[in-house]
DNA sequence: AAAAATAATTGCCGCGCGTAAAATTTTTTG
DNA sequence: CAAAAAATTTTACGCGCGGCAATTATTTTT
């Protein structure tokens, strides 16, 4: 401790009396070195703590324990709340994780992709922009970087993607709906950002006829990620002009069912289920802020814990046998329904 | 571009018929090099697109172009949003940043300032989990690397802190409130994890005793960041039980705001100023989600921008000055009133 | 105790670049 | 226009580590 510092580890060899190459392989992998060996140097690094300069080490290395983490939009919580998951799994495996954020703007979607090849990343995590992504550049990068996409898909991209069935968690929600109250109208963005999007309305679709009601989807002008703010304003504008069919409305999810609650309030439209509420409006995802909107928002929640978890399992899976892992598998995880007070 | 790949600054050197270091200096700084060697090199660039080995770089500098930026909570968008807001200011000023959560844990945050060591930064920005972080740690590390204190401050540490003016903050609030309606009484938490919660509290009871009113301070149990959850919860416990003097009450933080006011209606106490309201919640920081709560949350907010953009001037200043910039500066920006229908 | 298997060492090269000092070229000066 | 000064480029060396082949030392097996 009060001794000089160690600064590389030709000089751990020494203090040790080891060579070089033996302190190497301990770094590389501690029981790749005999017992006693390994106690002497594990007494040397309590004594003097070093750590091996990670710039030299991934310089040479062919292939580094770096591994990116890319989301679309980092300010909504729902992408922090799994990037958060995501990372601490790859910590847990001895991974160096680095999160990155798009902010919604692809351009920067293509630097980050473009920042993140120079550093050799073992693998890459990836919830693509959707619709806007530049689908060469991540095409490309997918064939030189083991990457997983989660969240969003593109279709033939990456290793594998893993994310939920929007199908079965349409049909939870609009056969819930439609069990306790008048069938659901379906709300969503013109353009929307993420091709999820498209996906849930196709569920809906799917969902309600299967129930033998008449879907009715309602689309808002805007783009971008202001979703509350489209769900706030259009929402309200089509609430005002009676465009509802039913009482009911199902939101392509929470955020915008959030700006949308908040039309209601302003509109003095009640929302809840039972007596006391005029309207019932619900939402995908159990974003972290939908129970503690007003009302509570009744929601469909996807599993963050299995998609983060399998995502990574995917991942490493694929860096570690380093054999042809060609498989472009798809997983998708039910979702789990959540009533609250808003339907 | 059909030529064969460039794969490090020999070869450059070699092609455009210059030395080795002369490219390693263009690359440095491209004003450094004579007119006709940068054409040379530039020319031989457009063909080849060449892009250097950062981790050759990094080991050989002795300071890089790393910028780490430290935050609590992610999760938590006002964060994420000044988070994002530096992001962009160091990438423009030609720096790399990357971005870390301590996701609310304190040896978290000692793992990341430790792992953040390794990347030799050239500074870091960093908002402390406060009074839970490992005050020893964040010292010495600031001993050791430029670090600009933001959003949280802890005495003495760090070159500077950039943050938001509590007490002026309060002040127009609370004399907003008072001149509005009845004075408010302040809500907070009795273990808050910010050290800006005292100064918060603070600010309220000197703005009520400046205005000739009596303070009235609100604490509620319970500790961490979820703060929304503790406002919901024990929030509502106090107000059924008839905790508040007044019929005003002035949140420490949105967060905790946001949580009160579904306690608030679920307990069909309704919000807002006017003669519709029996109550008035406000709260502090202009959150992102503050807008579209029900009602819309009036609120102070923090000057995002100016905050960002002080703490990575003053960052980058005292990197590139490299003289003996001890300053310990404070900067405080003053906040804005959000006059929404919560109060 | 000898043979086989395992671990550790030596020695050397390479990675891709930074950097100080020396050599060169260009510009300024008298 | 030559000499001095300044600007630019080259030479030479080093950073801290990975990886490989050939030895040598140690442990385990027969």
């Amino acid at each position: 401790m009060t001794t000089a510092k160690i600064h590389n580890m030709e000089q751990l060899a020494q203090i040790s009396g080891l060579s070089r190459p033996t302190i190497s392989r301990y770094f590389h992998n501690p029981a790749s070195v005999r017992r006693t060996t390994r106690a002497k140097i594990e007494d040397v690094l309590e004594r003097y703590d070093y750590i091996p300069n990670i710039f030299a080490i991934n310089q040479n290395r062919k292939l580094t324990r770096n591994v990116g983490i890319v989301v679309p939009y980092l300010a909504d919580p729902f992408f922090a709340e799994i990037a958060r998951a995501i990372e601490q799994r790859c910590i847990a495996a001895g991974y160096r994780p680095t999160m990155f954020s798009a902010h919604g703007q692809p351009d920067l979607e293509c630097d980050i992709l473009d920042g993140l090849r120079r550093l050799k990343p073992a693998g890459v995590l990836l919830a693509p922009l959707g619709r806007a992504s530049d689908r060469k550049t991540i095409e490309k990068f997918c064939a030189d970087v083991p990457t997983v996409l989660f969240d969003s898909m593109l279709p033939d991209v990456g290793l594998a993607f893993v994310g939920s069935d929007a199908a079965q968690l349409g049909m939870l929600i609009v056969d819930y709906l439609c069990r306790s109250g008048e069938p659901p109208c379906f709300l969503e963005m013109q353009t929307p950002a993420n091709p999820n999007a498209n996906r849930r309305r196709d569920a809906y679709v799917n969902a309600m006829q299967a129930l033998g009601k008449t879907p009715q989807v309602v689309q808002l002008k805007g783009a971008g990620w202001g979703l509350e703010d489209i769900g706030h304003r259009q929402g309200g504008k089509a609430l005002r002009e009676g465009g509802f069919a039913t009482n009911t409305v199902l939101c392509s999810n929470d955020r915008l069912a959030i700006g949308f609650l908040t039309a209601c309030y302003e509109a003095r439209v009640s929302v809840g289920f039972g007596k006391e509420g005029v309207m019932r409006v619900a939402g995908q995802d159990d974003h972290p802020f939908s129970r503690f909107t007003c009302p509570p928002l009744t929601t469909v929640a996807q599993d963050y814990d299995a998609i983060s978890h399998h995502a990574v399992k995917t991942l490493l899976r694929a860096i570690e046998e380093e054999g042809e892992t060609q498989l472009a598998e798809t997983t998708l995880f039910p979702g789990r329904l959540v009533m609250r007070s808003s339907a």
